[in-house]
DNA sequence: ATCGGTGCAAACCATTTGCACGTTA
DNA sequence: TAACGTGCAAATGGTTTGCACCGAT
């Protein structure tokens, strides 16, 4: 569970030659603890309660550091307002976000794509990743019964 | 062909009631004709070469407009720098978006997802829409050959 | 003792908005 | 002529950057 999350990324943060301070980790675990995708505001915010001193600007700073380093991944809404951050651990998965009140739900990872992989491999482009994400309204968000 | 699009696309608009302002014919000339997403610096730029009065603002305003018409539809880069726009047309189609050079390569749709599907359902999402995007390196930028 | 990391303040830049005027329907 | 749309300029707000200091290794 977390705990070793946390010290596998704590490793991968050594091993990398990266250092390891109390904001880095403090970012860390709230992103392996959260529920959902945060932004960079909201971890800010989360972190100030216990370390008032900590800038905006660093969390934005370790959130690029941390996502070249493999252990966060961007969750986007199409470009509208502020990006959304999350803890990438083993399993890669999606999410359902709602147009309304932006909470988001995680879906599995989508089956592999035949036609898709064929179309790249025509094109000759080599594929890194991918984002696939639902929006809609969730369950309260919904107006129909 | 394109003037087919364009007629029913001003239809479109007439029908909402919307205005037909030559900026917006234009705008809407430019998306039809394009061959890629484009954001909406480079509509501006391409616009003012003909009409060197039209301001950015508009654009941007149309943008949301025609959007809202559901004449044209957002491509994402997952939050990296600006938005691009493209028409969108009868089919439903995704982009694989090389990170280097930025340019995209449009790919199918993806086919039905009948495992997510029943996710959505379960955790009483309504789905309005979805985003796919590969990203990558494209023929040109790939370094191995 | 280094050199990466941090805080602060200022810079950036895409996008949005208020307002008065022009134009479409 | 009544909204709607536009241009201009200014504001907004997320994100980035320069710089000097601090602290992990």
């Amino acid at each position: 569970m977390s705990q070793q999350e946390l010290d596998h990324s704590l490793k991968r943060i050594r091993d990398l030659g990266l250092r390891l301070t109390p904001q880095r980790t403090e970012i860390l675990s709230i992103l392996i603890q959260a529920q959902a995708p945060l932004s960079a505001q909201e971890i800010h915010q989360n972190i100030i309660e216990r370390q008032p001193a900590v800038s905006l600007d660093t969390v934005y700073r370790n959130l690029t550091t941390l996502t070249e380093a493999g252990l966060v991944s961007q969750v986007g809404l199409q470009n509208r307002d502020s990006a959304r951050f999350e803890y990438q651990g083993q399993d890669h998965h999606h999410h359902a976000i709602c147009l309304k009140c932006r909470k988001s739900v995680c879906i599995g990872e989508i089956s592999s794509q035949p036609g898709i992989e064929k179309e790249l491999k025509a094109a000759g482009f080599k594929p890194m990743g991918h984002v696939f994400e639902v929006y809609g309204l969730c369950a309260d968000c919904r107006e129909d019964r």
